[in-house]
DNA sequence: TCTTGAACCTCTAGCCACTAGAGCAACTAG
DNA sequence: CTAGTTGCTCTAGTGGCTAGAGGTTCAAGA
């Protein structure tokens, strides 16, 4: 059996997190010591650990509500748990390609400034002029 | 002298964003009509670009108002807003490195499952066990 | 000139995924 | 037994908007 804070340090998620995942559903109510304090289990640091790596996967906390949904019930096809990870892999995809752009506006910005005073900082002024952008955003 | 509707169009920040900017200190106040009702110019037209821009190129609020206020100051030297646009810079960087390590762990995840079920999905079983993962993250 | 409907106003509350703090109770090491 | 840490609940704040209520003003057509 296991604290709240022994639980907090074998899975790097921080106290007051595991309690809110519990309000949100994600962490069914433990059992309580006689003072009223969590006592968690093994099942419970189990599903915190895959909780935590889900979040960290950048998973939602209604997608990961839905994969342990669909993790109670082994009988059911996996096609919606495939579906899950592909929408996932796809939002993260987008998000590479969209601060790519980013990154190499910034680098131009960023390298180009050869001005020694605001007046003429290239910086500002590629923030005032979408014009000097290479690409579009 | 444009509503604020017609900025919006004009600059695809939405009228309500375009409130909470100058809520916020990035605009001034502008002039109003008779009924009330804001009335902007070229100049307020011009900041509201700039904001947009550097929004859209991830810098915080916090940030644009620094520059901003720098801006307001032609005669300084410039190291300040170079530093601002490095350090987004490096944080732009740092974020395409992570998500590039999420992507890969997805991609492993989301095609490796050939179950058929929940039961023996590899999606449930590779977020529940963090030593199926190649990387660290 | 009048009317209608779109656009505007302020104010409050909600979104996500936490995080911080107040004020108090329970546990644990010495 | 006591001191200090850890736990409890509850409320409120974060960033960057977004939505809605309830009311006012503007502009185009009749």
């Amino acid at each position: 059996m296991h604290s709240i804070g022994d639980l907090s340090r074998r899975t790097g998620v921080k106290v007051p997190t595991i309690r809110y995942y519990e309000q949100m559903g994600l962490l069914e109510a433990p059992e309580r010591s006689e003072g009223n304090q969590r006592r968690f289990g093994k099942p419970e640091l189990e599903r915190l650990a895959f909780i935590r790596h889900a979040r960290d996967l950048g998973l939602t906390i209604d997608s990961i509500r839905q994969l342990i949904d669909l993790s109670g019930h082994p009988d059911r096809p996996c096609g919606d748990t495939d579906r899950i990870a592909k929408e996932q892999l796809g939002a993260v995809r987008e998000r590479i390609v969209r601060l790519r752009r980013l990154e190499k506006e910034l680098e131009r910005i960023a390298t180009c400034c050869t001005g020694e005073t605001v007046g003429d900082c290239y910086v500002i002024r590629a923030l005032s002029d979408h014009a000097l952008c290479d690409g579009d955003h």
